[in-house]
DNA sequence: AATAATTACACAACCGTTTGCACAAAAATC
DNA sequence: GATTTTTGTGCAAACGGTTGTGTAATTATT
């Protein structure tokens, strides 16, 4: 029936000793002896005695939280990642403040600004879509709060950042349907102004001309990504002087889009037509045609490596004399994987 | 440059005054004079100064945090929960401690220890599949913090929770294939031990009865949700005597299985035989086939109404007095859902 | 046996903020 | 002008734990 939870003074009072006592004791203190210190934890343990992490965190101006901003969990990639960070956080015994941005910038740094007077010690982030300024972000490096990027990445410098490049990937790809034999290979590919676009395309393009073969232009189309831009897109392949026997594209959404919009136009999938897209959706498998390869992001590790990094800035020597701070830039290799996804 | 925040003693330093006019002039107390009100908030904007929220959770007593327990994020069902509570958190000024049991009964009692230590104000959970002990929710209990179960619901009394029930979902989604003409409606149920099965049958059931129409056990399968299963159910039905002419799934994996083994055996989709499901798959609305219509669990609005009860059970007068506690049991009506989801 | 070293504990300050109480100065009352 | 009321501010304790320093009692050293 005990309302409130115990206390180190309660302790020290039943005990009839100090409350320093009490606390090394529980800690483990060389100075205090060892009757005293059984004693202490005996009663310790039958009053469920739990230190106050709060009072602790207090105390030692640290939170042992990290803030977590994330788009949307919805996104299988994001689910994903959480899970590495969580699993990272909790071994290292960190406490995860999570918080979704849902690609709202304005919402974005209300909750940058609720990390902050939360007093996270560190913050991981992957910025919404319509993030443009980055000056927010200023106020917690002025508190030395570290802050890790991960995924999507302001293009701005001085800033720990852990990314995938989908060039490797998108090579292994590329290679694996040339070893296949396909020699007229089309791309559906996104905006331009997306990063992750250009490293679909220098993969694509190192791909093709290191086995030798010209890099054709015309079957790289750049897309929005709607499914009205696909099937135009497939139309464009489909009646192309060079019909691609295979196609490699931006996503699984816009696979399925591809896919469903050729079997339409009477083209066998992976008869006809094979295609090969980039991992988001796990539900890929249980569907009527699936890519025969998907190049692989690897969430989970990426949300891993960026938590590990975060808290080893966390707690390393401070870097108060202004010597030139090491910048983390760590880039996942993805990779092609075929069969069964993982 | 500054490294570390600013504190209010340091304002009152500066301004030659006690820290607890200024903590009075911050909080707008009557007693303040208003030119020293004035003096402390322009020096207080100067230097950014922001409540250190750790100090006064610690000196409140109150973390103003909970804890959430899901099974998964990677399942929209949680994902969407999570929006939820999230939204109901922030908007009441709470912040959310997120946490993944990943199904693991065992680790699932490691964070529940986690979020005690961690002294969140309250929990909303989403039990594990593999929960069956419930002592740990007791330690929980001793220290007056309340607990939401959600969704996932122990079979055990005074607890507060929120669920859906589906047999309201399930009478519509079977009048409506009735009104569509359907006489012959098969259901592909999950495990006779889950409630949600149980809601399920009561609701088909309901719906046959009352529309003057006998209940027929042997087109109510119910199965271990394998594909394995469904296929075999399947044949049942298509090689009953009465070979239905639409099949209500349990969910959209069990669709997906359905549907296809129902095409590998030249049945038309929505000709031959038409689907109902309950929605968990945000990407259904892409697949080749999908059913006709959807039941509609509102994870969103769970996650809300979960977070609100929590929310008012925490900030609500101590029912100390060991006269009758008052349980949440609330029910979020699931809904058919036909066309467009959402 | 006197001194030095060790052991085992207590005292008190501290972290940042809130808040009950005391109290001086100014204003209002008679 | 003396007394009461109001207004504005300061003092100090409290929240729960950690940690540097002081010190008595015990043990070891000579």
């Amino acid at each position: 029936m005990s309302v409130k939870p115990t206390t180190i003074k309660e302790i020290a009072k039943l005990l009839d000793i100090s409350v320093s006592t009490v606390s090394r004791a529980l800690n483990d203190h060389p100075s205090i002896g060892l009757t005293t210190k059984m004693r202490v934890r005996k009663i310790a343990k039958e009053l469920n005695y739990e230190p106050n992490q709060r009072a602790i965190q207090f105390l030692q101006g640290k939170s042992h939280t990290i803030g977590v901003i994330l788009p949307e969990l919805s996104e299988s990639f994001f689910s994903a990642a959480i899970s590495g960070i969580e699993e990272i956080a909790y071994k290292r015994n960190y406490t995860v403040l999570l918080a979704q941005s849902h690609d709202d910038a304005d919402l974005e740094k209300v909750l940058l600004e609720k990390m902050k007077t939360q007093r996270v010690d560190g913050l991981l982030i992957s910025v919404a879509k319509t993030t443009i300024n980055f000056d927010h972000f200023e106020a917690l490096n002025r508190l030395q709060i570290p802050i890790v990027f991960f995924d999507r990445i302001p293009a701005i410098k001085n800033i720990h950042s852990v990314a995938s490049n989908l060039e490797t990937g998108t090579y292994e790809a590329v290679s694996f349907l040339l070893k296949k034999g396909h020699r007229t290979i089309g791309m559906i590919n996104g905006p331009t102004n997306m990063t992750s676009s250009a490293e679909r395309k220098n993969g694509y393009i190192k791909a093709m001309t290191s086995h030798r073969l010209k890099y054709d232009p015309s079957l790289m189309i750049h897309t929005a990504l709607t499914e009205e831009d696909t099937i135009q897109a497939m139309n464009t392949f489909i009646h192309h002087k060079r019909k691609p026997t295979a196609v490699v594209t931006f996503n699984d959404y816009v696979a399925l889009f591809a896919m469903r919009y050729a079997r339409s136009q009477n083209l066998k999938i992976n008869k006809d037509i094979e295609f090969v897209s980039y991992a988001n959706l796990p539900i890929i498998e249980y569907m009527e045609n699936t890519p025969i390869a998907s190049v692989e992001q690897f969430p989970f590790k990426q949300g891993q490596k960026a938590a590990d990094i975060l808290l080893d800035l966390i707690n390393s020597p401070k870097p108060d004399n202004s010597t030139e701070q090491a910048w983390y830039k760590v880039v996942v290799e993805s990779e092609l994987v075929t069969g069964k996804n993982k």
